[in-house]
This record gives C-alpha cells, structure tokens and sequence, in this order.
DNA sequence: GATGAATGAGCGTTCATTCAT
DNA sequence: CATGAATGAACGCTCATTCAT
C-alpha cells in the first residue's frame, strides 16, 4: 500500500467510524483497525486524534465546496444561485449521509465553534461562496437586510435540520420536496414585496 | 445543606459543566466537585449518568414549557401566536445560556435523537404547543402545506442558530433583531400571496 | 419492634441474602432494607460486617449443635452414634438450605480458616460431640486410628458435599439415599474387619 | 519481556493473588503490579476478569487431568486405578499449593457450580477419567450401586479436605498418610463384601 | 436510640498515545 | 517507516461506614 494509500484508508476508517459512533464511540484503535494499518501508523500522518479530525473536517469541506461550484455562476440572479447551493448541498448531504454525520459531530464540538469563529469573524476568507452570495443579496436589496450571521442562520437553519431528519428517516427527501423546503427558505431570507390581497 | 438544595446544587453543577464541556467532558467526579458533594452522592439522586442527564432535559424541558406558555393564547392568530412562542423562546435561550447549551448537546446525541423519534413519530403527545400550532396554521391554509417535521425545520433550525450565535458572541441579539429574525422565520414559513410589483 | 426483634430480624435478613448472593453480593445497605431497619442500625447490633458475619456464624453453629444433640446419646455404640449425628447434620442442611449455604460461604473464606483453626489445633473444647466420639471410635478401636482431623475430612467431606448437590439440584436425597450415603462414609471411618470371599 | 512471558507473569500472579486472597481480594490493578505490568495490559490477554479466571481453571484443570493421566492404566484393577488418580491428585494439590487454593476458590463460586452442572450433568463429556473409572466399577459391581454424583463427593470430598488441611498445616500428609486416606475413601467407596468376625 | 443521606476510597475497565522491535 | 503491545490516567459506579438529625 502507498502511503498516500494507507492515508486514504485512515481518513475513510475514520470518516466512517465517528459518523457512524461519534467521536467519543471512534477509538483510535478501531480506526486503524478499519484502516487496516497499525495504531502508531494514524500518529505519522496526524499529530493526535484532535488534529486528524480537524484536518479531516477540512478536506470535506474542500470536497464539498468544490461541489458546490459546479454550475455555479455568479452571473445569475441571486435567487437562482441561492437555489443552486442549497440544492447542492442538500443533496450531498443525503448523497453521503456519513460525510453529513460527521459534520455533524464536528460542528457540535469545541472543534466547531472555533472553526465558526474564524469563518465569520476571522480573516480567513475568500472560500466562501454563501458569505459572497449573502453579500450580494443584501447590497442588491434582494435579500432581508439582517446580519450576515443571521441569514447564514436562516439558510443553514432548516437546510441542516431537513437533512438530519432525512438521514434519521423522519422524513424522505425526493427531489419536490427539496425544491419547496429550498423555496421556503429563500421566502425567509428574500425581502418581502409589497403584498397584494 | 438540605437534601432539596444538595439535589439542585447537583443538578446546576451538571448543567454548568455538561453545557462548557459536553458529555464527556464533564465527569461524574467534576460534577460531585463543583456541587461541594462527594462523588456517590450523585447516584443517590440519579441512577446513573444516563439517566442524570435524562431527567435534567426532562426538568428544563418542563420549565421552558411553561415559560413558553405564559401569556399564549389559542384563540389569538396564527402568525401572533408563532411569533410569541419563538420569540419566547429565544429569549429563554439568550438569558439562561447554559440551559441552551445543555439542551443542544442533548439534541446532539443518542438521547436527542431518541426524544425526537419519540415527538415527531411516536403517540408522545399533548404537551407540544408548537405541534398544535403547526397544525393548526396547515389546516387553516396560513402556513404552507409541507410535513411538519420540515416546519419544524423551517423554525427550530434558525432559531437555534441565532441563539447559539448569540451565545457564541457572533451577533448580540437585541429586541429589534430578534423580532426582524423571527419574521423572517414567519415569511419561510407561512404561505406566501400574490405579490404585485 | 423490640430491641430483640430488631436484632433478630437484621440476622434474618443477612442470613437470606448472604446465603443467595454471597458476602460480596449482599450489601449492608441492602440487608437493611429487608431487615425493615436504617442502614447505621445494623453498626448497633453489629461492630462491622465482619463481626456481623462471624457472630451469624456462631449463631448457626451454636443452633445446629444442640439440634444434633436431640436424641443423642453417649451411651450408644459409636457406629449408631455416627449414624444419628450425621443423619441430623444432612437433615438439617438439606431442610434449611440457606443456612447451609451460608455456612459454606463462611467455611470457603478467611473467617472459615480461622475458625478451624480455632476448633482444630485451638484450646477452645468442649462443645463438639463430634471430636468426643471420633476420640472415642479410635480409643475402642472401632474406627480407623488416623489423625483426628482425617477423620474429620472423610465425614464432614462426603456429608457437605451431598448436601451442596442436594440443594444444587444435583441430586434428590430421600431417605434410603442419605442412610446409604452415611453407611459409605461409615464404611470409610471404620475399622475394616477381616474378610473372606 | 516477551509476549508469552508477560502471560506467564500474569497468570501466575493472579493465580497467587486470588489462591492467597480470594476473588474479591485480589484486584486487577494489584494482580497487574505483581506480574510487574501495567494495569491495562491484562486486558490485552484476557476479556475481561471472569474471563481471566475462567481460562486460568481451564489451564490448571488441562495440566493437572495430564498429570493424572501419567502412568494410569484402563486395564488395571479398579481399585489399583482409584488409588492412582486420588494419590496424584492429593500429591498434585500438597506440591501446588496455589493451584489447590484457586481452584477451591473456584468451585466455591457461580463458576465453580455453572462448571459442576455442565460436567455432571450436561453432555460434555470424554475428558473425565474419575466419572469412566466410577461408571466402571458400578459396572463391574466393584463399588456401590450408588449415584455418580454421591460417588464423586465420597471420593473427592474427603480429598479436598486433607489436601486443604494439609496446605493450611493443620496435618503433614506424608506418604504413608496419603496412602491410608485414600484407601479409607476407598472403603467408603467399595461395595462392602461379606463379614467374618 | 434509630435513621438514612452522605461519603470517598476503591473497583473493573477503556483508550490516546508511546516506543521497542 | 510501520507496527501493535504496553501503558496508566481517567472513567462510571459501588458500598462499608459515619454522623447530623
């Protein structure tokens, strides 16, 4: 096995091992085991557990974000780049239910709430074609004039939440019912017209 | 120290250090520490971690109801009541920040998704405004016509978020944002009429 | 319920669930609650556990030898005599398993050892009737003229162990069974005669 | 050390620990400072501490039915075969002490009987030589008609007692001692032929 | 005297990490 | 390099004993 291989098969084990059992059900151990590699081997390729998982969740989010931009175009209207992306995402969420699981876990761990500290407030930006696209929608008067934060907030919210609950099959996500809860979403976020009775 | 106060003492040590660490950052010794009791003191009033962790939900659960329920009324409309609910409830969250954290690790676990399975699915009812509500503005045509575990999602999922944002430091949710975030939930949520440019 | 009571039922109590679940298995706290008494009462009746246990003993022992001793009489032939107190020892046990029980648990752990060494090696005579007619089967040549202490093991062996396969389940000892049981063991202690084919 | 070693220095420590202090007085963490390893290397070795014992009784039991093997014969006199098996054993628990201790501790517990039903009464059978000798002599009419289990408890309750009272030095089993015991249990054992003054 | 809540040392077991091979 | 056996601190939990009421 090539080294790049035996990486591979530790970040898979892993991936799989903590989405499946959580990060606490995910012994190192049983990581190598599944990897097919020793114990010791995980720690030349990450530091520690905490690293691995962090350096995990960073190569699923460069994954995903590349998804995301097939197809995109900035060129479009807002709305349609807004439904562009959630769909997108959405659908690699139900697509790769382990990869959603494990961003679960991420996000709800000391790990996660520092990695939202630096995405929102930090400068490390330049990755981040929500934060562009909220941008444009609030400078364009298309979308609801609130904090940057809250209409993630709003996007992300029910976006996360509809996938949980299709991966704990409390609901089944086909492609209509993606499209109107998508919709929803946007009617949160747009700024609402003058309304007619 | 009474038996009545050595319990609560227990029981907001456990929610301080479970709502800053987790589950598993919050040992049953570290708990009995911080109460000022010895460590088998616990489990004279829990029988096991579990199920400390259990009641402790349960117990929070309760009094946010209650909270929730003050000065709501079933005769009042559709939007005002959803509007008073969540606003209600975001501001249980921002001002008792260690319950919203424990209730969103316990969301975040195998107990969480239990409880879930249990008020979404099961025959668990009668004490869920929030259901009652959701079924009330499908019916009467003022909410869109989706299954109500997405409307669920549609508020919870933002709510949330915006809580923990707050919590975080992210935002600082004042009266105005907090309403301006909570229609923008209304506007996801509730069905949307013919607009005129 | 009278001092006297109380104490009685504490031993009662001990006695059932030492017996069942061994010393270990049967907690002060739980002997307590189905002796009907608070857990600090027992340290009034009792020093420790360990006072508790080999006083219980002392009880059993001091019961169990006055019930052999009903109808016993020095006056009889030795064999007869055997016969008689063995008989009573296997009634005994097999009509009040948990004492036998309990009594085996005493015997198998250092209490036990100590206690044989007492009756053994020890000064403290006087109450066995059976050391008295093992002295007197060697002294008339009745039985074998082996250590006191063989003669010990080749009765209290076979009649313990019986009685444990009885309350087992192992076997059923009737009558004739435990007379032909005691027979053999006669057969082992006496003298053997000579024999022609 | 090596791996096999390390075993070895396991097995032999818990095997002091529990013949010297019992089950319950012989902790896993002190069993692991006597064979000079850490506390989870035990683990590495053995499940769990049940399991521990269990497979230290299945060594001691493989290695002790060898030694009784050695030099026995089917084709002997069933007398001569009795008086074999018992010498060896009783010689095998005065020369190993600690196996005598442990093994008592083991059938003075839930193992100990869980292992007596199986061998008494369920189908796992072949590896017994005493149960072949005593279904033999039945057979032959050499020893009485009685039931396995008494005839097991005539030989080998009278044997485990010298052998304890022996280790515990309240006899000095040498030969000629060991010889006239067994041949006592074989009296005991033994139909009784016809009587002439 | 009687109580039973409180204690905390001690248990069996796990697992991230190290390091000799 | 890769390994996986070894480690030991830390976990959840029990229970004999104490002592304020």
């Amino acid at each position: 096995m090539s080294k790049q291989d035996k990486r591979e098969e530790i970040v898979r084990a892993a991936l799989e091992l903590i989405a499946e059992h959580g990060f606490h059900g995910a012994p190192m151990a049983m990581i190598a085991a599944r990897a097919g590699v020793g114990a010791g081997t995980i720690y030349r390729y990450f530091e520690n557990k905490d690293v691995m998982i962090a350096e995990l969740f960073r190569e699923l989010e460069e994954r995903s974000n590349q998804l995301l931009q097939k197809g995109y175009s900035i060129d479009k209207p807002i709305r349609e780049r807004f439904i562009h992306l959630c769909t997108a995402l959405i659908r690699y969420f139900i697509e790769n239910p382990l990869n959603y699981r494990f961003i679960e876990q991420f996000f709800n761990s000391p790990y996660g709430v520092a990695y939202r500290r630096d995405k929102l407030l930090g400068t490390k930006e330049g990755c981040n074609v929500f934060k562009e696209l909220f941008e444009d929608g609030i400078s364009r008067q298309v979308m609801k004039d609130l904090p940057l934060v809250i209409l993630f907030d709003l996007a992300f919210g029910p976006i996360l939440a509809v996938a949980r609950d299709h991966i704990l099959g409390f609901i089944t996500l086909e492609d209509m019912l993606i499209s109107r809860t998508i919709e929803a979403c946007w009617d949160g976020i747009q700024r609402q017209h003058i309304i007619t009775e």
